[in-house]
DNA sequence: CCTGTTACTTACTGGACGGTAACTTATGGT
DNA sequence: ACCATAAGTTACCGTCCAGTAAGTAACAGG
């Protein structure tokens, strides 16, 4: 008697197991580890033991789902950076803050899409809301860096190309494979922070 | 009397009109603006006004084209930084004229394949070279600031963090959007160079 | 126990894209 | 003048992938 075919019963995730935050984790993850454009949403859909479609009751599209990452990572980087700044430190003390708290978010899978999102993969008003993010984050540090120099705690000639070349140096973080990385964040904090305060020279 | 259906006479490029340095070029430029994924095969021969299968009579396939933007890079690095050091010069003047140069390179869009190529796209094979490629350029800065600390022109306590600060500040200017700069190469590097000689403290 | 809503599923579509096969035309050497 | 080769062409394939349509299981409230 050859064996009946029995009904596949397919195993289906325990209801509401799979929420926004979760598919968001999970997705900074793979954009992170494989880049965005080569995240396909089964990659991220089977990663979380679901299927493509289940995607699209949480999220509009793709795109949707890159933005609440850089998104989330914006909030609580606001969130935190109110909490820890005060208006009544140093110009250069709250530059130390805010970097800090900057690696910090940025050496996490979500924050990490906070600046290396690729913003001409997105539609036109996602590109516009995202730029608007990063120009706010640029300004944000060189208010401080300003404040630093009215305040005598900072000294430059300039502030636009040094804010530049601060963001420079703590975005490539996001380029490092710092999952392998043995080096803490402490010490990277404490380097970057010597070269952009006291130099090299 | 119908017009006879004239037979379409395609307008062929001229004979060698096409070569391996155009296809980089223009190929390059693409990849910068529009990333490599995003840049179709038939994107590149369409802006040299040839057709796809056209661009596989010059390369194996999209990765070759991408590798030879980027080894061309570096080969112009090598030869003129060979040109411009001099190992008589102290190890901080060494570490600004191969910053100079590294700035005027990837400042260009065969240049920027340099440093913004993912390896993530490439093949097993094509990844190891690349990453060599990153390894010795590496090298080449950190071993020019570690002389600089042997004969006292550089002060840091360690070198590698420093490196990689150094690069992420140079390296993060292939995000910007430069083309639409005004600011001059000038500016950005003397600012660059000031702030990791003398800091901003 | 019934029923509506939530949260999934299976099955599919349509377009894009890397790459290939086979053919054609221009050119330089003999 | 002929031909081999270089440098293109047209037409096509297979795969991948974002997104959709339609169906179904699980749970909550009445």
């Amino acid at each position: 008697m050859p064996t009946k075919t029995v009904k596949p019963k397919p195993v289906r995730p325990k209801r509401g197991s799979i929420n926004k935050k979760l598919i968001m984790d999970t997705s900074a993850l793979m954009f992170h580890e494989k880049g965005y454009d080569r995240t396909t949403l089964d990659d991220i859909a089977g990663a979380l033991s679901i299927t493509k479609p289940s995607l699209y009751y949480h999220f509009a599209n793709k795109e949707e789902i890159l933005l609440a990452c850089v998104f989330s990572a914006d909030d609580y980087f606001r969130e935190e950076i109110a909490r820890r700044d005060d208006e009544s430190y140093t110009g250069r003390k709250r530059v130390e803050v805010f970097l800090r708290l900057y690696l910090e978010v940025i050496t996490h899978d979500i924050g990490v899409s906070m600046i290396l999102a690729d913003d001409r993969v997105m539609s036109e008003e996602g590109r516009t809301r995202y730029n608007d993010l990063r120009r706010v984050m640029n300004e944000a540090l060189e208010g401080r860096i300003k404040a630093g120099v009215t305040d005598g705690s900072i000294h430059v000639p300039e502030t636009k190309l040094t804010t530049y070349a601060i963001f420079g140096m703590f975005n490539w973080v996001g380029h490092w494979h710092f999952r392998k990385s043995s080096t803490s964040l402490e010490k990277v904090f404490d380097r970057f922070i010597s070269v952009i305060f006291d130099g090299i020279g």
